[in-house]
DNA sequence: TACATACCGGACAATTTTATCCTTTAATTT
DNA sequence: AAATTAAAGGATAAAATTGTCCGGTATGTA
């Protein structure tokens, strides 16, 4: 579905937001524990983001990656996706015509829209802020155990 | 969403399902050409759903590949994709945890399982047939042009 | 039997994705 | 100012995916 990459980047900046809601700035080296993502990788993504303006970074002591309160009520799952991966996954061909469209549509067209919409609408109504209460509530997780 | 090859396995096998629901027969490169797809890469996946028992191959002069009208009405989007791609996308977690599951779900489980059970059932309902007759209808094209 | 056709199979090459390492830059503390 | 901390950035490596090439094998035809 998604690249690792922006499974990573995904994860991250959840736990990221739920740590920023109690005010907590968090390091690469925790994120990756978390998450359970390669260090290093996670770092490359994370610049990504900052770049992006998905999320924020502060160096030197007591430094590391945060969202803003703004940030945490308005990035959707949708820009994240889009940063990382780009837009082929949320607008292109199920069968990768190099266009989709209803001109010359294939022949799952018809079928595969509706679904492709409505992953359109879960990414765009979700924000990193909503998803990250729900990890703090104990109703999802970031990485599983045992 | 699927991989290349599996685009290509997908288009390729609707294009043979349309020929042979006509009674011909038709070679790579015919198939190569008719649904714009690297020829010797196109052989290797056929060769994979020709293993799989999705589709037929006959070698010699006037071989080529065919779905017999078994085939035809039973071999599913589904199997081909599993067949190419493996399960993972149709079952995985959205985020990448190891496990998609409601012990420890990842907090997009329960807006995503939706979506992906209407995918799963979208490539399991249907059939190389009934997608080549859209092709063969000029409903649906499996190359683009212009 | 000889020959031509067309898929099969293995090896190989290019590209993209995933992942690591190390130096530099910025910020804080002593 | 010096030392320490932590992200930024560049170079490189490993792995997976995508793509090519070529000799082998089966099949039909002359
Ligand atoms: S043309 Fe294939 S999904 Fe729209
Ligand atoms: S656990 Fe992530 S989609 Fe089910």
């Amino acid at each position: 579905m998604f690249s690792k990459a922006c499974e990573y980047g995904i994860r991250a900046a959840i736990y990221i937001g739920q740590q920023s809601a109690s005010g907590r700035r968090v390091g690469l080296k925790d994120i990756a524990a978390e998450i359970d993502s390669p260090e290093a990788f996670t770092a490359k993504i994370l610049q990504q983001l900052v770049r992006a303006q998905l999320l924020t970074s502060v160096k030197g002591p007591a430094g590391g990656f945060e969202l803003t309160p703004e940030q945490l009520r308005t990035v959707t799952l949708r820009q994240l996706v889009v940063a990382i991966d780009g837009g082929a996954m949320l607008q292109g061909c199920a069968l990768g015509l190099p266009q989709c469209s209803a001109q010359q549509p294939c022949p799952m067209h018809y079928q595969f829209l509706p679904i492709r919409d409505q992953l359109n609408e879960l990414l765009r109504t979700h924000t990193i802020g909503e998803l990250a209460s729900k990890v703090q509530e104990g109703l999802g997780f970031l990485k599983q155990f045992g």
